[in-house]
DNA sequence: ATGAAAGCGCTAACAG
DNA sequence: CTGTTAGCGCTTTCAT
């Protein structure tokens, strides 16, 4: 591949120029600018991304940063992501830190290595210090997950509303004895749900039983069935759950279909997300949705805006009760 | 963040000297050795990626080109390309084309810009020719599909031995009419597979009906439901479905459910992927399960050693039958 | 064993 | 409007 040279000495002009026709920075006469891209386009001259990188020290890379891909959760915020950057000149590095340390170690290297101008995190298992850190002195913001004392800005969704409000969807539906499946409490999002799911039941006078508050330590299917098994083994037995994620809620329904017990009528599921194959269970979940795909768009936006030295603000999303046939 | 210059200067050596202890490169006295060290330590020094990529001119990126990040056929997949890359100092580049070909110029045109040394290509949609072009002087594997009469290095599964089986599995179980939901047969994997499919149906003496292949347009849930609907609408209906994969088996399940039809007794379903949620369905999923994480991984292992320069040769993985409820 | 210096391909002052 | 030139940060001969 030809460098900038080639093409200035076949033109015969100076490099600067080419580099000129190349930006289109400043003014170049139209004999000499197609003069170069005559000589671009016999050479089939491309400018190095390497050379210009080091340059102007910037790589035109985001880092994303999430706990796994296989999360559907996350794919369509990452098509947010991707469409938004590309439209204004940026590309993404997916990493999958896999909630490890070690991994997440390597994927902070590498902003400091400057081989990305900035990252967005969504990573809730991210060490929060070391996080706070790096922002200091490269462009952060968190997506969806945030550290509530930080200063890193955020785009996410009112989880505590939105827990609230499907709770509240439960109790008018004459539900008395609900149950929550929550993630480890660890995580911001599962402490907020929870506060809208108790907040929910004060109000309508029900008892918060600390037997019905099942906490997963995986996100997975799996979790889902284990939480029912272990809720429907009680003495007291709801009738209804309440699962901060679509996952759990899956996993839950199909223990319930397992045992031949019915849904909604032995017991009411709503899930959280509406990840696509939410609606293709037996029977459809009711599932409260968050906005996957802007939210994305907005932190991609927000993390370039930062990289060119804007001020950013945080943003709080709306969410939407989605009511299908599980409740 | 300091240059290599003044880890230099602080530690009283030349810049070849610091370079030479970075990357332990020739023999350096352990004295001056300790005294970069303490250099580097002090001022905190990490080596800028951007400088050391324009010298050696390589990126120590891959990049990995798919359709969709939302389809779960991949993601595991990209979790064994991201173990196996990390472990030999690699990063991926995730890249979504959306089976846009202008999107896929864009990335095509990364490699070509030297942002990353070379590709993995999971995209079926993508342009043969334009990929063999590049493949001339780029370092490409395919992984999952790819091209018959190429010469580009490709990890896979015998697509049509897999649908055979699953096919003669159905037959095995007495069904006679057994249906096809296949994808748009401009894909290899769609034409291998259909082939398997007629091989099975011919052996045992069954006709093949072009009635009761569907071709799909797109990999959603939607058009196994809409498979189904067309299927069922017809005179001689089929009593069995071989759906190449779990979207649209799932997809299929869903509609037979909203009918009120039985799995598998009105209709037995076998899909393929195994994708993780096909064991949460009701019934859980009969499915062909790839190899998806192993493919993943020898993809990596087999674009890097080709940019080392070594020679790679194609391979053929095994699939595995996954007998479940819904056959 | 170490240092000096060239140069990877590019952009951006500065000068003309 | 265009050319000259100085680096960006690093690796790697070639000397010493």
């Amino acid at each position: 591949m030809g460098s900038i040279h080639e093409v200035a000495k076949h033109a015969g002009v100076s490099v600067a120029t080419v580099s000129r026709v190349i930006n289109n920075s400043t003014r170049v006469t139209e004999k000499t600018k197609s003069r170069v891209d005559k000589a671009i386009e016999e050479l089939n001259y491309e400018p190095s991304i390497l050379g210009r990188n080091l340059r102007t020290s910037e790589s035109k890379l985001i880092l994303v940063l999430l706990p796994s891909v296989a999360n559907p959760f996350y794919t369509e915020i990452i098509s947010g992501i991707e469409d938004t950057a590309i439209s204004r000149g940026y590309h993404i590095l997916l990493c999958e830190t896999d909630s490890n340390p070690e991994r997440e170690a390597i994927y902070f290297n590498l902003i400091r290595k400057h081989v990305a101008d900035g990252v967005i995190s969504m990573d809730p298992t991210v060490n929060k210090e070391r996080l706070a850190e790096l922002s200091a002195d490269h462009p952060i913001v968190q997506c969806s997950e945030y550290d509530e004392e930080g200063t890193i800005p955020h785009v996410t969704i009112d989880n505590e509303l939105a827990a609230y409000q499907a709770v509240k969807h439960l109790i008018k539906l004459g539900q008395e004895r609900i149950a929550l499946i929550n993630s480890d409490e660890k995580f911001l999002y599962a402490r907020e749900r929870r506060r809208g799911y108790e907040k929910a039941l004060v109000e309508y006078g029900l008892a918060v039983k600390k037997e019905w508050i099942y906490n997963a330590n995986k996100l997975e299917f799996q979790s889902g069935q284990l939480a029912v098994r272990n809720l429907l083994s009680q003495g007291e037995k709801p009738t209804a759950i309440f699962a901060v994620s679509d996952i759990f809620a899956i996993g839950a329904l199909k223990e319930m279909n397992i045992k031949g017990m019915r849904v909604p009528e032995d017991m009411a599921i709503i899930g959280f997300d509406k990840v696509s194959f939410s609606n293709m269970t037996h029977p459809p979940l009711t599932t409260v949705a968050q906005p996957m795909y802007r939210m994305g768009s907005i932190s991609a936006d927000m993390i370039i805006n930062k990289i060119c030295g804007k001020e950013v603000e945080s943003i709080i999303l709306d969410h939407e009760l989605i009511i299908r046939d599980s409740t």
